[in-house]
DNA sequence: TTCCAATTTGTAATTATTACAATTTTATTT
DNA sequence: AAATAAAATTGTAATAATTACAAATTGGAA
């Protein structure tokens, strides 16, 4: 795969030192921008790498988190879901199919005004919950026909 | 305790039936405003309602969350942490004491523009992380003794 | 009082995550 | 290249949060 020097690049530029294993989840993290969580990514890679141990992969973005290579969301109760674009972005969460969608196009949420108050600020969520355009108009039509 | 009756009240309100340990749970809730679990919710009122199982804790909660009593708070690995202030507003988690702060000046997020997509919100949330006031401070003089 | 439904309780099961020791891989030194 | 040291991976066991579920209890309606 060509794209592997762009996963290793990513990894060395973080100081993380890639194996097999690390630039595995991190290539799938990139490549899927659907907020994994462990199990997602373990069952996605263990076919191809036949003997990945699922403790690899929570070390490995356990790691990658620590270095600031992936950002993490703690959004429901599924498990820590991960991302590899670690830009502030807001999140929404579909209450009905479960969804994660991104949301690029929120306004910026002050860090001054709280860093006035001497907090010092290193991540922001902004995540919503609600129901998805998909299941907001299933749900509309089944009311239509009551 | 004269306050019982705002607790039966506000649970009436939000059409759930009190019960000894519903009213415990809610009570403790609008008592404490440092976003409590349910391990820390069991862990107060056990002493007092000795019959108290967890489950009847998560049962309550659980309950509460459907009729939109209380808040729920998805912020770290520690579980879910409950909020009986159901208003908008942000949180700050110390990722050094692990504290939970309430941000109550922050900038009204958009509805109308997610909702201009298609998606239905239900809740929104908004949540910074880093270090507070009291361990900013701390970091930095131990920095300073370098 | 009797009966039915709702609630609580305790235990067991499930799921996410970490701890840890043994093995394997990778890098370093000779 | 061989020997050695360090780092990473693996598998299993432990921990923690949560849910499932059946039995016991409570509370209201007939």
């Amino acid at each position: 795969m060509e794209n592997s020097i762009k996963i290793v690049n990513y990894l060395l530029q973080h100081g993380i030192r890639p194996s097999i294993q690390r630039m595995a989840v991190m290539g799938y993290l990139m490549n899927h921008q659907n907020h994994p969580t462990v199990d997602v990514i373990y069952a996605a890679l263990s076919p191809q790498i036949r003997t990945l141990s699922k403790t690899t992969v929570y070390n490995a973005l356990n790691l990658f988190y620590e270095h600031g290579a992936v950002a993490t969301l703690d959004i429901d109760e599924k498990g820590t879901h991960y991302d590899a674009n670690c830009e502030i972005h807001g999140h929404f969460k579909c209450l009905q199919c479960g969804d994660i969608f991104d949301l690029f196009n929120l306004p910026n949420l002050p860090f001054d005004t709280i860093e006035a108050d001497g907090f010092k600020v290193s991540e922001c969520h902004i995540c919503y919950k609600g129901y998805c355009p998909a299941c907001a108009k299933i749900e509309t039509e089944s009311s239509n026909h009551k």
